[in-house]
DNA sequence: CCAACCATGTAAGCTGTTACATGATTGA
DNA sequence: TCAATCATGTAACAGCTTACATGGTTGG
């Protein structure tokens, strides 16, 4: 089992749909709401070693310092394997939505669909544990703006909940 | 200038509401949903050595291996001064929630006012930010899902800004 | 008396950050 | 030619996670 990042992740990902040099990579964070998964030399350069050395990627060389890097079959399995998973009940929406992005290029539309389902699937899970923890007796003893807090987390889950739906229904338009 | 993290000034506010032995501290992690700015002795005893390294928190002796750690004047001082600062352009929608749980126990109810009102702010300025950007050119070069993972984060901060709104009128209701 | 829980800690390892360093290439 | 940008890396450091280690106290 390989152990890979959530940054190795989006850059697996980046260079499975087009090979790119490290700097092209860093220039997609660096100008795309991407930059989540943080840019910087010292933490992009040593993941892409990580990939290479796990032999997920290839580096080609090209001219004097520039080097091209390719993803290998291994590293394409790997990728699709964490890409059609169905969303786990501890994954983090962040990873999720990475995901989802990537699964664009999918040729099975159905996948992104169920993935779309498990997510919301989650997501109910989550909503529905805060909102009893908020009515369970451990909230009541605290102060009001610990439980508003709290119910930020819930107004946030049931927004990502509303966009999964929406994203939903906004592709079964798009497949018509 | 200190360094403390999330987690130590989770700590600090704790330590200040009611002095605590380093297990209660970590309970509270670990039965609330305060549990995301995590748990696990390994994250939590060395951190409080940091702020007692600090001068931020005393060890009172009590029992074998019992010690209860208690708030020391600067403690207080640098925690009101995190506690009470407008929320940064770069801040966190994370800690911005743990500061406003903690402004609870303000005396001046009007600084919890002008907090939500700073940060109304600040995410109206990433929330246009991110409409900027979904309006632009480089948007239209990425693919649907892309674009769609982008509109789930505007969608994330038009709820928090809707959380404010209300948190603002449920307290000003509260106040009168 | 034994299990469960109270209570505190250390050690290894991984990731990421910041800052620094280096040199090539390109356009004005 | 000189600045900007392309392009890749290293080093120091901080922080967290997991796992391990240890021993006290309490209730059945």
């Amino acid at each position: 089992m390989p152990l890979i990042t959530t940054l190795g992740y989006a850059l697996l990902g980046l260079i499975r749909a087009e090979s790119r040099t490290g700097y092209a990579l860093r220039m997609v964070f660096e100008t795309t709401p991407m930059g989540n998964y943080s840019s910087s030399p010292g933490s992009i350069y040593p993941a892409l070693k990580g990939l290479e050395k796990q032999g997920l990627v290839t580096a080609e060389a090209a001219g004097k310092r520039k080097s091209v890097l390719h993803i290998t079959p291994e590293g394409r399995r790997i990728f699709e394997a964490w890409l059609t998973a169905p969303v786990g009940a501890e994954e983090s929406v962040e990873t999720a939505l990475l995901r989802f992005a990537f699964l664009n290029d999918h040729p099975d539309r159905q996948v992104t669909f169920e993935f779309l389902a498990s997510l919301i699937i989650v997501l109910a899970g989550r909503a529905s544990g805060l909102r009893a923890w908020l009515a369970g007796e451990a909230a009541q003893g605290m102060p009001l703006q610990a439980r508003l807090a709290v119910s930020h987390g819930l107004r946030s889950l049931e927004a990502s909940a509303q966009w999964a739906s929406d994203a939903y229904d906004r592709l079964k338009g798009e497949t018509e």
